[in-house]
DNA sequence: CTGTGATCCTGACGGGGCGTCACCATCGTC
DNA sequence: GACGATGGTGACGCCCCGTCAGGATCACAG
């Protein structure tokens, strides 16, 4: 008790200021807000101001943050696939072959977009489509990691060269579309999904054209 | 000569009214002037109004032929769609299996990317993302039509039955991303792109889930 | 040919979202 | 406690939206 009152306590506060804090929480409330909004009332319809407006801040501190609802999106899906790239590395670490790694990558990306949709694709209005994530930074750091995933286990193979780049598209393109399937189907069945996704990709390589 | 002076054309004229054709000249103009505008503006930054201005007609014109720039957007998809459904049908009509029914469709389909990215997507500014053609009925049509002719060719061979919505979803999604990617490389190689998707598929076919 | 009703083109208008900016409250710092 | 710096505020002007009353043009009957 008393050594603290003779060392009283400096203002080395580790935490960052006020103004840094508020801002950090001014930017994620708006992230939140916009997650919400969008989910509610679908992309199109949402306005900056039906976002910012939940937040309680004034229409200005919106372009303090993000210059436009593109943006903001652009942000939610960075948000994501900052959340889902260490998944990726961690199937891509502990894989011993190349159908360990797709079929863990694909499983844990529709556990990923599974757990995503519950959490705040709550009440869509029907017949709306979310547009497909842009390709922002993050979410190119994902598609560049499943690329390089890919060249590695292959190499580890000595499995015969292939058009990478159309490779990792066609993934990606089934991935995501099989991905949206099977969030539609009731109940959702992940391994369901992963297996044919993960079968149809693993049957086709051996057959596909060398280079 | 003289037996038309004896029966005077009377005015059961083939053609419609001029009423009926300037209807249908104002919507293809707006379809014509869409296509531009989107194709230079992109589709984010064009305007309802940028569309009619290039019409030279009025702004409520505009309303009477269409009820938004989606809509408008959806028609030119359906457009598209209509005019690729006969090459498809030829396709499914002519394939003796299973391969020959995708290989043909596939590289129709690049094809005809290929001449439509030509004749309207000439100078986009880089960088620049054009949505996916939403679900609209001509393009749903497409698709239902892919699945149908994936039935009867599975059925005509005996295959196993496997996950039709499955199956028709992502070929439909390898060849629209191939598609994508194929179109931005120089020179674009529609049957090494097709090769690649056929080879993928085909593949990846016996190895699928059964039910 | 002319009158009449139907059609639909027109552009001005109110409504509302957009992005900005001068103003001011609050924070960090000396 | 004084004083810049930072950043929240909301009113403002701008532009696009979708509508609608007015008017021009067309189809058609007499």
């Amino acid at each position: 008790m008393s050594n603290v009152a003779y060392f009283p306590k400096p203002h080395v506060d580790q935490r960052p200021g006020k103004r840094e804090r508020t801002k950090v929480a001014n930017r994620q409330a708006i992230l939140d807000a916009a997650r919400e909004v969008f989910g509610e009332l679908g992309y199109d319809a949402a306005t900056v101001r039906d976002i910012i407006r939940r937040t309680g801040l004034a229409s200005g501190t919106f372009y303090n943050y993000y210059k436009s609802k593109e943006e903001v999106f652009d942000a939610l899906a960075d948000d994501g696939a900052r959340r889902f790239r260490p998944l990726l590395r961690e199937q891509s670490e502990k894989a011993t072959d190349f159908e360990s790694f797709v079929r863990g990558a694909i499983l844990a990306y529709f556990n990923f977009v599974a757990v995503e949709q519950e959490s705040w694709r709550l009440n869509r209005p029907a017949g709306e489509q979310i547009p497909h994530a842009r390709l922002t930074p993050e979410v190119a750091a994902v598609f560049d990691e499943v690329r390089e995933a890919f060249a590695r286990v292959l190499e580890r193979e000595h499995a015969p060269p292939v058009d990478l780049d159309y490779l990792t598209s066609a993934c990606i393109a089934v991935a995501r579309e099989i991905g949206d399937k099977m969030l539609e189907r009731r109940p959702v069945d992940t391994e369901g999904a992963a297996d044919f996704a993960v079968k149809l990709i693993l049957g086709g390589l051996p057959a596909l054209p060398r280079l």
